[in-house]
DNA sequence: TAGACAAGTCAA
DNA sequence: TGACTTGTCTAC
């Protein structure tokens, strides 16, 4: 044994820390490594190291002077990647407690919020951007061009059209890739220059719009928090122009000399968005969206890191961009569930985005028409300043609602005869109607007149939805897509007809009942060519469509000025849901769908469909406002302690039989019993238990008391990740559940 | 979760 | 006997 004065002998070298590496494994803790040869790597720099037989690139989460692993079974890291930290400070700590609070594996953790370039070791430089000069010869070839050189007069008539220079983020609207312009550089027409990166310059703005009373105190109040954290709750209705409130606040920020995160929930709204901001800030704003490739998206992430681009907007993920200096969060349409991550990692990004800005003590933004009941909780808690826009800019009136009674009425097509009569009414105006329907596809089923034969998924526990266009049957819970049977395979009969309605039947009835007017359909199938979403909104603007009909897409913060009515067909499904959360969603939808009508100086008439005029949720949505109804709801959640009055965790767990998951979670539920204060209901199979093949069961904890959660789940963690059941399913535990599925 | 290895199954 | 499948275990 070496005895103390040997250790701390002076002539011995300064010994080496023990690292403690995140790797990307399913497994929920670190591993201890070796420094070897190498300097020591600091904590939150890349390390390549040997795992199993493969060789990884992890993070250094921490530094130690003891493994509980025998020295003998340490390996030493490969390779230090970066000499430095990666990620800013308060970053790098958000990411350790994201992964503990969503007890999720912190190796993964990384590789979900980390450029995928980054998690295979490529180092953390910016490459640099190139773009191309049109020249002397290059202009003066234009005139006498081959008229077969298509392309060529593209990019040489892009390049004057642009004073002289084609960026590289001008190549994917010409359909092209650098290559195809070096023949052009190789004639001496274009000359290839590379961009120096240069801190953006701040703020100048132009064009800002004047503010009605109640958006001018919403940014007074905001402005009065820029350097330090406060969150915000911008409560605005549709049309009363929160984008606005953003521009001008974020405009603020920028001659602060600061940085601005916008978060967006879908990339279909982005464009628009984007370049209201390019218009208006003379300043680098980049865009995350799911089209970049690798390199871009990795350089964005290091120019924000620097402070060479001073706003970025983008979806969920784009909430971990680091940031030189960031001054302001801005998260838009805070109660859409896109920004909770529905798989792997399952954190919610505006839950993050608060907890983010107040570690980095910026100001943090939550803009809604429909705020979640969270986020109200959270203002009668005082957690949240509440800013409320109640006016719609320029006086637009708020539309008129009409609940149509459609019991014992005859329905063609799921169209009723005042709906269609209402209609009409709106279009020999001149303007335009938007048909709401919530289901893509022709029909929801298939059936067989003779046998009563359903056409259902073999993989899932449900119907399989007819697209008749496409001549398919679709599943739109597992993808899994069959060309449409010309027979009954059961009985043999030819006799198929569909069941039910969906937007394709719907732009099909509305197109017969209005054969001179021109309909357009609106949802994932028609927009699935890239553009062909701006194309629509384009047409609908420009007054070329008559008829809207769509899925919740056109719900979401498109401004049509000659939109007067809003249909919704059927809502009556949504209004009896076994989830808990299905009358705030309800309540968020029809009201977003609602706010499309009657904008500018046209007043708006939204008339709903259902055999149910005497619901609650239709009753109080339209004698009071979504604000009322929010407390309402909160309070029917505070009596049924439910959430946010409680906090959830869902595990859920498949196999290729039920009884393998249903054996798991009772032995999780078994290890987690004895906990006062949590309650275990389940297990149980999933609503929707057969899923791509797979059985699914879960198992719902609930606490009344906020952390208890996480003060009973985490100790017991490591036991379930152990259990014997576990090795037979395939599980996940999700903190704060958005959804039962 | 991935990959490796051991044990089991099957057709000659 | 080898080809292939299935189950179990470890990773620092």
């Amino acid at each position: 044994m070496l005895s103390p004065t040997l250790i701390n002998c002076a002539s011995m070298p300064q010994s080496k820390p023990i690292l403690k590496v995140a790797v990307p494994t399913p497994l929920r803790r670190s591993f201890d490594y070796l420094v070897g040869q190498h300097a020591t790597p600091p904590i939150g720099s890349r390390v390549r190291v040997s795992f199993g037989r493969q060789q990884l690139v992890g993070i250094v989460v921490a530094h130690t002077e003891i493994s509980s692993t025998p020295q003998n079974k340490l390996k030493a890291i490969l390779e230090v990647i970066d000499s430095e930290p990666l990620l800013p400070n308060h970053l790098f700590k958000l990411l350790l407690w994201a992964a503990d609070y969503y007890m999720h594996p912190i190796g993964d953790v990384f590789t979900t919020c980390l450029p995928s370039l980054l998690n295979k070791g490529e180092p953390a430089q910016l490459e640099p951007e190139y773009c191309w000069k049109l020249t002397a010869d290059g202009q003066s070839a234009f005139p006498d061009l081959n008229k077969n050189a298509v392309k060529q007069h593209k990019i040489l008539l892009w390049a004057i059209d642009h004073q002289g220079t084609i960026q590289a983020s001008d190549l994917e609207q010409l359909e092209l890739t650098p290559s195809q312009l070096k023949p052009l550089v190789e004639k001496g027409w274009l000359q290839k220059e590379v961009i120096k990166p240069t801190p953006t310059s701040h703020g100048q703005t132009s064009n800002s719009l004047d503010l009605n009373p109640e958006q001018r105190h919403a940014v007074e109040s905001m402005q009065k928090s820029i350097g330090q954290f406060q969150g915000f709750l911008l409560d605005g209705v549709t049309g009363s122009g929160k984008t606005e409130v953003y521009l001008q606040l974020i405009e603020k920020v920028l001659t602060n000399q600061q940085q601005v995160l916008v978060l967006v929930p879908e990339i279909g709204l982005t464009p628009q968005t984007v370049q209201r901001f390019k218009r208006r800030f003379d300043c680098d704003i980049a865009m995350l969206h799911s089209g970049l490739t690798d390199r871009q998206r990795l350089n964005i992430w290091l120019k924000a890191k620097q402070g060479l681009t001073s706003i970025v907007i983008g979806t969920r993920s784009s909430l971990f961009t680091p940031f030189a200096n960031l001054g302001l969060i801005v998260v838009d349409e805070e109660h859409d569930v896109s920004y909770k991550q529905q798989e792997g990692f399952r954190y919610s990004a505006r839950d993050l985005a608060i907890l983010r800005a107040r570690d980095e003590q910026t100001p943090v933004v939550l803009g809604s028409a429909t705020p979640s009941m969270e986020s109200m909780y959270n203002v009668n808690q005082g957690k949240l300043v509440h800013l409320t826009l109640r006016k719609r800019a320029a006086n637009a009136k708020p539309p008129h609602i009409k609940v149509l009674d459609i019991r014992q009425r005859h329905l063609n097509n799921g169209l009723s005869q005042p709906l269609l009569d209402n209609m009409q009414r709106h279009l020999d105006n001149g303007n335009q109607c938007l048909v709401f329907l919530n289901r893509r596809g022709f029909a929801p089923s298939l059936m067989c007149h003779g046998c009563g034969w359903i056409a259902d998924c073999q993989r899932c526990d449900k119907h399989m939805t007819l697209h008749l266009q496409q001549k398919r049957l679709h599943c739109h819970h597992c993808d899994k897509q069959v060309f449409m049977p010309k027979q009954c395979p059961e009985c043999g009969a030819e006799d198929l007809f569909p069941v039910g309605l969906g937007t394709e039947r719907l732009e099909q009835a509305l197109i017969n009942a209005f054969p001179n007017k021109k309909v357009v359909r609106i949802d994932r199938d028609s927009t699935r060519r890239k553009q062909a979403m701006q194309d629509y909104v384009t047409a609908i603007k420009n007054n070329e469509v008559d008829i809207l009909v769509g899925t919740q897409m056109l719900a979401k913060g498109h401004h049509f000025p000659n939109l007067t009515m809003v249909a919704v067909v059927d809502i009556d499904g949504c209004l009896f849901s076994a989830d808990f959360r299905a009358t705030e969603r309800t309540a968020q939808l029809l009201t977003q769908v609602a706010g499309r009508a009657g904008r500018a100086d046209q007043p708006g008439e939204v008339v709903i469909q259902t055999h149910h005029p005497e619901h609650p949720l239709l009753l109080n949505l339209f004698t009071q406002d979504y604000q009322s109804l929010s407390q309402q709801i909160l309070a029917e959640r505070e009596a049924g302690m439910l959430p946010p009055y409680a906090s959830m965790a869902l595990f859920r767990a498949e196999a290729t039989t039920l009884q393998y998951p249903m054996q798991f979670l009772k032995d999780v539920s078994q290890s987690l019993h004895q906990i006062t204060g949590l309650d275990c209901f389940g297990p149980f199979p999933a609503p929707m238990a057969k899923r791509a093949g797979k059985m699914r069961a879960q198992l719902l904890c609930q606490a009344q008391q906020r952390g208890l959660i996480q003060r009973a789940l985490k100790p017991v963690i490591s036991n379930i990740e152990q259990l014997p059941s576990a090795r037979k399913v395939r599980w996940s535990i999700d903190i704060d559940p958005q959804d039962p599925f």
